[in-house]
DNA sequence: CGCTCATTTGAGGAACTTCAAGGTCAGTGG
DNA sequence: CCACTGACCTTGAAGTTCCTCAAATGAGCG
């Protein structure tokens, strides 16, 4: 089976696999947390005992605030989860976007991060002591929470390189980034808001609109006019644009 | 012996631990790899067979580029390191400093970045398979891998929500969040360039330097003329500055 | 249609960068 | 001891980017 494993937000390279065997699901679909522990029947076993859920979330719902989920790790089944930070004076950063296949929570207390549903969402909760010593006793559980966490801290530095970048630069990153991991489909179909997408490049809303309409006038992308419908045109112009 | 965990760079919570035994050195001293292996000898030794070094490098010598860190992960024992990438234009962008206790590495190839060292410093390389192994046979060495990429993850993010803030508010939480690292000592000997600091906080020199005057106008911090030497003399005024 | 919410557009202002020059300090050689 | 040098930091003035505030437009829905 081909699947892809989700790794997340938008400013990291495509793809990543864990061993030999792609597992997790693409962004547009469903991922299946069972998959974790391959063909073995024994370890799906002690890897459901581990969860509840799904459970169901609807958009701008708050999942968690993150020194609640010091006892269970989440792992996203559909839609997008953000995680951000409102600071006092009203400004939101949102950190990080999650796809389905992603772990939300390896992170717990030290910053206080509100993980909210950006979509309607379906989230598998997971005690987190019981998957650390399940690491402990079987390889493979291991590797995917070492994979995991160092694929997130990727995602995140990568995020640090874009906030150095022009607001024009940040958009066509994420653009382009998001277009890939939703597998390099004909039409762009954005999940979130622009109002989100703002909070996560560090610009305002009208920068972003601004930034994305500048994408346009050049020809390098072009909107299909009433939905967040996006054809990505000039891949070579956008490449200038992003480096 | 109450030695404190490195956790390194400094838009972080001050200080991390693992399991109850508080291990590495602080960020002005020596950090010892072994003591990852706490008491058991046996461990201790199967450590120390992965380790390679100490290999010692001088400010701005290039250790690796992250291509190359494919086979080996690196423990900071003295000094100050730096993960960076120049673009196409020039920029430099410091994504993370790491001090004494602090593991360089866990994300290899995806975004290349060059590790060089920020201040002479020592480093251990260590075999990243063997270490990988070693953690799948001995909770506490799993623990230790979890923990580090997860703090390293956690100051990624606080990077991140740093650099939505004012170049002044950057500025104060760098040298607040430095101080507390080091000790909270009654100086602040800052061991990086105004240069590194810059581009680690995303603004020119001149901004940094800017926005250190300005500080020290206010009377939240002095300097001590000649040196790289501060004194944060208005803890609750930082404070403010910083939110 | 009329409402609401999301996005776009415009004009003015603030924050930061750029460019250029000056200052400080440690090391070096006279 | 003093002048010279180079690295590093500071300061000033002008320019650019992005933000703020305000208003208009568009999309979705009863």
């Amino acid at each position: 089976m081909g699947m892809i494993m989700a790794n997340l937000d938008f400013c990291t390279t495509p793809f990543v696999e864990f061993d030999d065997t792609k597992i997790f699901g693409t962004a547009d679909t469903v991922a299946n947390f069972a998959k974790v522990a391959g063909d073995d029947a024994s370890l799906q076993r002690k890897l459901s005992a581990l969860q509840r859920g799904p459970v169901r979330f609807y958009q701008n719902n708050v999942i968690a605030l993150n020194e609640d989920v010091a006892d269970h790790l989440m792992f996203v089944i559909t839609g997008v989860v953000r995680s951000c930070k409102i600071c006092r004076n009203g400004n939101r950063s949102i950190v990080s976007f999650y796809l389905p296949g992603d772990f939300v929570g390896w992170v717990d207390a030290k910053l206080s991060l509100s993980i909210e549903a950006a979509t309607d969402t379906e989230l598998l909760f997971i005690k987190r002591k019981g998957l650390v010593s399940l690491a402990s006793q079987n390889v493979r559980v291991a590797n995917v929470m070492l994979t995991a966490t160092t694929n997130e801290l990727a995602r995140a530095q990568e995020h640090v390189l874009l906030m150095n970048k022009s607001a024009k630069c940040r958009a066509a990153t994420f653009l382009t980034d998001l277009w890939v991991r939703l597998g390099k489909a004909q039409y762009l179909d954005v999940p979130m808001s622009h109002q989100d997408i703002a909070d996560y490049l560090g610009v305002t809303i009208e920068t972003l609109s601004r930034s994305i309409t500048d994408l346009e006038r050049s020809g390098l992308i072009a909107r299909v006019p009433s939905q967040r419908r996006l054809i990505l045109q000039n891949h070579f112009g956008l490449r200038r644009v992003i480096n």
